[in-house]
DNA sequence: GTCTATAGTGGGATAGAC
DNA sequence: GTCTATCCCACTATAGAC
C-alpha cells in the first residue's frame, strides 16, 4: 500500500481527484466537462491529461480511493475480539463517519458506478464485493452467537443494512444539526433496536444524546 | 386526473415517457441521447419534439408521474383507520411494491433529479415533500399512540425509512428470489422490529414465508 | 405526425512548442 | 508540467417539406 518512489506527481494529482470527486458529486459525471475541472484547477484541458488518461480513470480512481479507504478503516473492527452485537454498533458507526466525512468520493462511487466501462467497473464491483463480505461476516456472527435474528437470510440483512447506511449521503448537510457520528449512532440504533416500542425498550434508550432530539419537529440546532 | 379529451396523443406520447424512463435509468440522463431514444421507438429524432419540448421535460414528466402515482396508492392508507403500527406496515409494503413494479420511473426520480433546471427541479420537490409529509403522519401517529420509539425526531425516522425503502430500486431484480411486496414484508420487519434478538420477538417471526428465506446462501429460487 | 437536412454548440482528446 | 491550437465527433434542437 506504500507510495512509489517513482510517483512524483502525487500532490497535484489528488488535488485533480478530490476537485473532480466534488464536482462529479453536485453535477453528475456525464454532466461535468473536463474543461469545468481544469478551470477549477487553473489549468489548460490539455493538462489534465498529463495525469490522466481519459475521463473514465478519474471516475475509476476516485471509486477506488473510497473503497480502499474504507475497508481501511472498517477492517480492524471485523477482525477484532468484540462482543457480536457490540462489533456490528461499532461496524455501522464506523462505516456512516467514513462516508460521510469523505462524501463526495462515496458518493460518486455509490451514484456513478455505471457510467463507467465495463472493465472498470467490473474491478470496482470486486472490490465493493470483498467489502460486503466484511459487512456479511458481522452480521453471522451475531446470528450464530444468537443475538441478531436468523428468521431473515444475512443477504438480505446485509441488502437492508447497507440501504439504510449508504444513502444517508445524499441528504446529510456538513453544516446541519447532525455531525457524522451522530448520524451513525441514529441509524445502528434503528436497525439494532427497530423503531417499535417494545419490551426490550420501553420508552427510550439508543437515542440521540448530542446535538439532536431536540423534539419532533426538526428544528435544527446551530452548531457543524 | 381524468385525462383531457383533446389530448389523442395519450398512447404514443405514454411509450415515449416508458422507453425514456428505462433509458435513463440504465444508462443514466445526461448519458441517453435523445437520437437513442428515438431508435428505440423507430421514429426520427426530430420527430419526439411533436409529443416534447425538450429532453429536459422528459425528465420533468418521469419524476411527476412515478410521484402522483406513488401518492394516489398510499393516501388512502395514511387517512385509513388502521391502528398506528398496522398502518405503518401497510404504508411501508405498499410504497415498496410500488416504486418496485415501476421501478424505470422511481429510479430516474431518485438519481436524475438533481439533472433538472432549477424551476422543474423546485415543482418536484414540492411534489416529494408533500409525499414525506403523509409518511411523517404515519409516524407521529405512532408516536402519539406510543407505539412508535420517541427517543428520535420523526424527521430522522423518516430519513431512515426512506433510506431504507427507496434504495432498494437499485438493487432490486424483477426476475430474483423476492418479488416486490416480499421486500417490502422484509423492510418492514427490520424497520420495525430491528434485528437484534430481543425479549418482544425471542426467536424469529416476522420473517419472509414466501419464496425467500431458502438459507442464507442467498440462492436465488427461479420464478419472477 | 413523420420525415430529411442541418444549424449551432460543446464535448473528449491530441499535437507539438516551450 | 503547462501551454496554444485544433481535430473530430456527438449532441440537442429547429426548419420546413410531405
Amino acid at each position: 500500500m506504500a507510495v512509489p518512489v517513482k510517483e512524483p506527481r502525487g500532490d497535484t494529482r489528488q488535488r485533480l481527484l478530490t476537485v473532480a470527486a466534488h464536482l462529479f458529486r453536485t453535477k453528475g459525471y456525464a454532466a461535468t466537462s473536463t474543461r469545468e475541472i481544469a478551470r477549477h484547477l487553473r489549468i489548460q484541458t490539455a493538462s489534465l491529461y498529463h495525469y490522466i488518461r481519459s475521463k473514465d480513470q478519474l471516475l475509476f480512481e476516485i471509486a477506488r480511493q473510497g473503497l480502499e479507504e474504507l475497508e481501511a478503516e472498517v477492517r480492524p473492527i471485523v477482525f477484532s475480539a468484540l462482543p457480536p452485537l457490540e462489533k456490528l454498533r461499532r461496524f455501522i458507526e464506523t462505516h456512516v463517519t467514513i462516508i460521510l466525512r469523505y462524501r463526495d468520493k462515496h458518493a460518486v462511487m455509490l451514484a456513478e458506478l455505471n457510467a463507467l466501462p465495463a472493465r472498470s467497473r467490473r474491478a470496482v464491483v470486486a472490490l465493493r464485493d470483498r467489502y460486503e463480505g466484511l459487512v456479511a461476516r458481522v452480521l453471522e456472527e451475531g446470528q450464530a452467537a444468537g443475538v441478531v435474528r436468523a428468521d431473515l437470510p444475512v443477504r438480505y440483512l446485509r441488502l437492508a443494512l447497507l440501504n439504510l447506511l449508504n444513502w444517508s449521503i445524499f441528504w446529510f448537510r456538513p453544516d446541519g444539526p447532525l455531525a457524522p457520528d451522530e448520524v451513525g449512532r441514529m441509524l445502528s440504533s434503528v436497525f439494532i433496536d427497530g423503531v417499535a416500542v417494545g419490551a426490550s425498550r420501553p420508552g427510550g434508550g439508543g437515542g440521540l444524546r448530542g446535538r439532536a432530539a431536540r423534539g419532533s419537529d426538526g428544528t435544527p440546532a446551530p452548531g457543524g
